[in-house]
DNA sequence: AAAATATCGCGAAACGTTACATGAAACTTA
DNA sequence: TAAGTTTCATGTAACGTTTCGCGATATTTT
């Protein structure tokens, strides 16, 4: 009666079983062991309830299937929706994810990944902010959106063809002159190439655009006052918005209505990421979507290849667009 | 120059140091050490640029400082909010989030609690689905939404209270004759007791009601249905409607949209549950706003209490109603 | 100043695995 | 049938910590 509340080891199953431990570890394992053997020490197994401890193979294999995901927060769509995929990913090869919301917050990336490192995860997948992040050299790094440094390859939509693309269907859906607006980053990271990506998608259909760009510190109120001083006669002189996020279309989609602008019958609106409604139902706005499963896929990929190949230093993965109600449906003149 | 690339043990620490090993931990664990050996081996520990190893940590002394959550998903904004908070109250503690995705899928529920167990988790947190899901008897367990045994506590929004408030509040806003939308749920959940809220609530204020429950594969076109089988002369009969859920609310406002009911000036809908536009903007309808910091708060506090008091078998937490342009501001006759 | 006591670093054992060398049995071969 | 070969379970040594009894100093007591 005695170690009654104790939790059963291969030791016990061994005893158990009549057999040698490492004859446990391979049945355990999968290792080929005679039949005879197998039998008797799953039957040991059965009998004791019998689980193994991975604390114990993570410390002898220096092996622990088992990811970090260093993200903002689980709140915002747009990051939940990537946590979503990226464990789906993880699961898919054995892995477990453990979730670090740094909340936007320099210092606490560095702890995550700090302790991370303490935990022996096999590697990190990283949407961070610090552009000083200190990452050991022996444990693998993917990046979402930011290039980090030569060895640690960076996962992306293709956010310079994301910008074009909205360009483009602005000009499709009739649009002459349009405003982009969006959140000054000092980052250098990828999302910033929506910009470029529209001016050039602009130019290339010969339509005139102005942008607004807010501040460190700004509120969604700057795009009220500027949409505000760009009405003549009650009336927009954009004709198309393009928003570098749906969380900013959303605003502006309030701004509007405040402004009595018909959307999209005054002005049409375009947002970027793709935000579904309850993670999966209609779109909030016309979108340009990043293809998060893919991304999740990708940085799951590149993370545990096992092949020494050199991991390339960025990969953009393709966008769509996808119409959410804030574009017309199809232009006729 | 050999072993170069090797991660850096308490052992190597102990030997640059000049001291033994126990006394490496000592420094590290923050106990009593002669302060010159303490600085030797901070030194040692700078230089070699240490980091203790979890999971040989976890090994010795089965504390592994790491809670396992399960939950659904992360994509819909109440199990994505629900995680961030809880995450949140782990931090706090210093302890590490394992996030475990179960797709409402029953079998995956326990593979994922066999995982945990075997990973040694000091805890685990869940809103399951499986009525008879085995969790081990050595590891602590807190239910969110579902009492699970008389061992296992559970952590809950006052559904009642919410339905009789939902209720309430409808019949301040001036209803007279309302509905209930529901959706059904086999299990014995703590959801289910809005339902006998609600109607507590109506009749205690003299309402009167009819009730739409949605089976196992029905669609939310069957909520379109009733709602059009309610409508006379153009007009539906009900001046108010409560929904189990935000989510519902919103498929609710989108139907009464299409049959040109106007909201909240024809029918004012109430739903449950608090959700936000991107997590923390505003309500997407008028709304009972489960507690979810306080929950989360709760959850952990029972999953890592030290003492054995008695774990209650149920805490139910006070829920609120949030005005989101559903309902009227204020009642006027 | 010698004996008794307190202080605190030392070293070994243990946590539950995996991997590897060992050797006993079962085969093949001539 | 004896020697050589293969097969496969065994036992032991790690993995990097923590814990605990031991004993060497340093401190107090008479």
């Amino acid at each position: 009666m005695k170690k009654e509340t104790t939790v059963p080891t291969m030791k016990d199953v061994a005893k158990e079983a009549g057999v040698a431990l490492g004859t446990v570890s391979k049945v355990v394992n999968g290792l080929p062991v005679g039949e005879s053997y197998r039998l008797r020490v799953e039957a040991a197994i059965e009998k004791l309830n019998y689980q193994v401890n991975s604390y114990a193979q993570g410390l002898k294999s220096s092996r622990t299937y088992t990811a970090a995901l260093l993200i903002p927060n689980t709140k915002t769509p747009f990051f939940s929706s990537l946590a979503y995929y990226i464990n789906l990913s993880l699961l898919k090869r054995n892995y477990r994810m453990l979730l670090c919301s740094t909340d936007f917050d320099l210092s606490q990336e560095q702890e995550y990944v700090t302790m991370a490192q303490q935990n022996k995860v096999d590697g990190i997948i990283g949407l961070t902010y610090n552009p000083n992040l200190l990452v050991d050299e022996h444990i693998p790094f993917v990046s979402i959106d930011r290039s980090m440094g030569p060895n640690i390859p960076c996962v992306a939509s293709d956010n310079f063809a994301g910008g074009q693309l909205a360009a483009e269907k602005l000009a499709d859906l009739g649009c002459k002159h349009v405003a982009f607006l969006r959140i000054g980053s000092s980052l250098s990271n990828e999302p910033n190439k929506r910009k470029s990506g529209f001016e050039n998608g602009c130019l290339a259909r010969g339509l005139t655009y102005e942008m607004k760009i807010l501040n460190d510190g700004d509120s969604f109120e700057e795009f009220e006052k500027f949409l505000k001083d760009h009405i003549q006669n009650g009336k927009l002189i954009f004709d198309g918005i393009f928003c570098v996020t749906d969380n900013v279309a959303w605003s502006v989609l309030k701004i509007l209505d405040k402004l009595h602008q018909q959307v999209p019958e005054d002005v049409q609106v375009i947002g970027f990421d793709g935000i579904r409604m309850f993670g999966d139902q209609d779109y909030i706005c016309s979108t340009i979507v990043q293809p998060l499963p893919d991304i999740a896929e990708m940085c799951v990929e590149l993370l545990l290849q096992e092949n020494m190949m050199p991991k390339p230093p960025l990969v953009c993965l393709p966008v769509t667009y996808a119409w959410g109600g804030t574009t017309r449906e199809n232009f006729e003149e």
